[in-house]
DNA sequence: CTGGACCTTCCAGTACAGGGGAAGGTCAAG
DNA sequence: CTTGACCTTCCCCTGTACTGGAAGGTCCAG
């Protein structure tokens, strides 16, 4: 299979493909005579699982990790387990700073709603900041 | 005051100060005959602005052009007050995908947690994903 | 007059995941 | 035999907010 028709199957894009092969997530191809890429058609279930990674939050580099224990002929549930805990843990932090940052801005614009600009102050730019 | 000086008080850099005046956030200063920049102490004020819109989630691009209204003699209020309501609207949003990202983890993590590695399949990389 | 602390400009790089587009090669159809 | 769709490599660009460092100028103390 060549590269774009790869890449239509797998809903991305061609630019991607060489991408993700530079990354070291594909491993280089065969190629033909003219020196195209001939894929083979499990290439899609890799795409599949970078993008259920992605989904999941994890970086490339780290699916690559993943991938070259996987290649490398070990089970990589346990470094799985591991990425996936330590992205809870940094999901919940993200989710708390977001909402003290939504509570700050919910009081300013509170402020900001009833304005005033006879208060403003050259001096402070903007009372409401 | 120099660079350097205005950069210990408002507890920033000099860096920051000459990357901020090429973003258009500080105006040019005067210079000294030799060349320094030569800062007024207002300036602190306003760098402290700067960082109060940062902590408000606002990109340096948007407290730029609060700046801009400001500067040109007018009241900015209606203008924070937009961004503020858009910038809610977006960590609303954010907190409901990591909200959703965080359960979809929690979820993949729980499986992951009762390793049977025999269970796993050479074809799909890690049943955990 | 020398050393160190400061200042200047400019160039390049960081992390992330690709996208844009040029210059050129290949292949099948009309 | 040429057109058009595909492919190749290559390098630069995106957005965000800086940071590092080189090469050179300035200022003040000792």
């Amino acid at each position: 299979m060549r590269i774009g028709e790869i890449a239509d199957t797998a809903g991305t894009t061609t630019k991607t493909l060489r991408f993700y092969e530079d990354q070291g997530l594909l491993p280089p191809t065969e190629r033909t005579p003219a020196g195209y890429r001939d894929y083979t058609p499990e290439t899609v279930a890799r795409i599949d699982f970078i993008r259920r990674g992605q989904a999941a939050g994890l970086t490339l580099a780290q699916i690559r990790r993943i991938l070259d224990i996987r290649d490398r002929g070990q089970a990589p549930c346990d470094h799985v387990r591991d990425l996936l805990d330590a992205r809870l843990t940094e999901i919940e932090q993200q989710l708390a700073g977001l909402a003290a940052l939504r509570d700050t801005i919910a009081e300013l614009r509170d402020q900001a709603a009833r304005p005033e600009p006879e208060l403003c102050n050259p001096d402070q730019v903007c009372r409401y900041l």
